[in-house]
DNA sequence: TCCAATGTTTCGCC
DNA sequence: GGGCGAAACATTGG
């Protein structure tokens, strides 16, 4: 799950705020949470957070992880499960972890990508310092660009008409800005695509077999050190080169 | 049926 | 102590 969906369930618990939890339950270690009201819910990058009166919990959802409102699974026990009298939020195959700082003082929200926080110049100066690096690898960095996964990754390279394997030296520091001014807007519309169920028809090479700009087949390629897939043209996506977006 | 994949942490080794 | 790779975790659609 990448950022623009932590953002989504962050707004779709909203109807709990302010509620007292009845029961809660699950597979991990978790603080007690009876009687507590849920008083905030916010997103950092693939993080969720939720502020009870007592704790915070973090919740990752990895690859496979996903949640439930008033909708359980049958035959999963989730690992955690929330309810608000008849309401119930069901979590599962997450990462829980209770957080005994203030968030404010943990997360950095100038790099989560959703966030208005958010702080162009300070990614842009993130990747001046590191020539080497591919941008495969810089747009996965959740230090740089917090909320980012391979289908942000993937999409924003096609939209630039970028190689994956690109060097960030290669980029010059028009090609950098445009790579960050990317990512924010490419995320955005992840957001809302997503929202109104229509993200998989707007992929353009994430899991494509045929580029839709040129018409030839998509390579998909482990790369970088991350050595994650990427997905890609070769007769548009270029190594140092870096088109505007449209 | 098999296998890769919207991801991160931890551990052991050099 | 840093960097690296492997392993662990866990689910499901193609």
């Amino acid at each position: 799950m990448e950022g623009p969906s932590l953002v989504i369930a962050s707004e779709e618990f909203a109807p709990f705020l302010g509620r007292k939890v009845s029961r809660a339950s699950g597979t991990v270690k978790l603080p007690l949470l009876r009687r507590k009201k849920l008083l905030e819910v916010r997103s950092w990058g693939k993080h969720l957070l939720l502020r009870f009166e007592n704790a915070t919990l973090r919740v990752h959802f990895l690859m496979f992880g996903s949640y439930r409102i008033n909708n359980p699974r049958e035959n999963r026990s989730p690992k955690l499960e929330l309810h608000f009298g008849k309401n119930a939020i069901c979590f599962y195959s997450c990462a829980i972890k209770e957080i005994n700082a203030d968030p404010d003082e943990l997360y950095d929200w100038s790099i989560d990508v959703m966030s208005d926080k958010w702080d162009e110049g300070r990614a842009l100066l993130a990747l001046k310092k590191k020539p080497d690096v591919l941008v495969c690898d810089a747009l996965m960095d959740q230090t740089i660009f917090s909320g980012v996964g391979n289908i942000i990754k993937n999409e924003v390279l096609w939209n630039l008409h970028l190689h994956p394997e690109t060097p960030l030296g290669f980029l010059g520091a028009r090609g950098l800005r445009y790579v960050v001014q990317e990512v924010r807007a490419y995320s955005l519309k992840f957001y809302k695509w997503k929202k109104q169920n229509v993200l998989k028809r707007n992929w353009k090479v994430f899991r494509k077999k045929t580029c839709p700009r040129c018409e030839l087949p998509v390579l998909r390629k482990s790369t970088g050190k991350l050595d994650r897939v990427s997905w890609f043209c070769e007769g548009c996506q270029h190594l140092g080169a870096a088109t505007k977006a449209a």
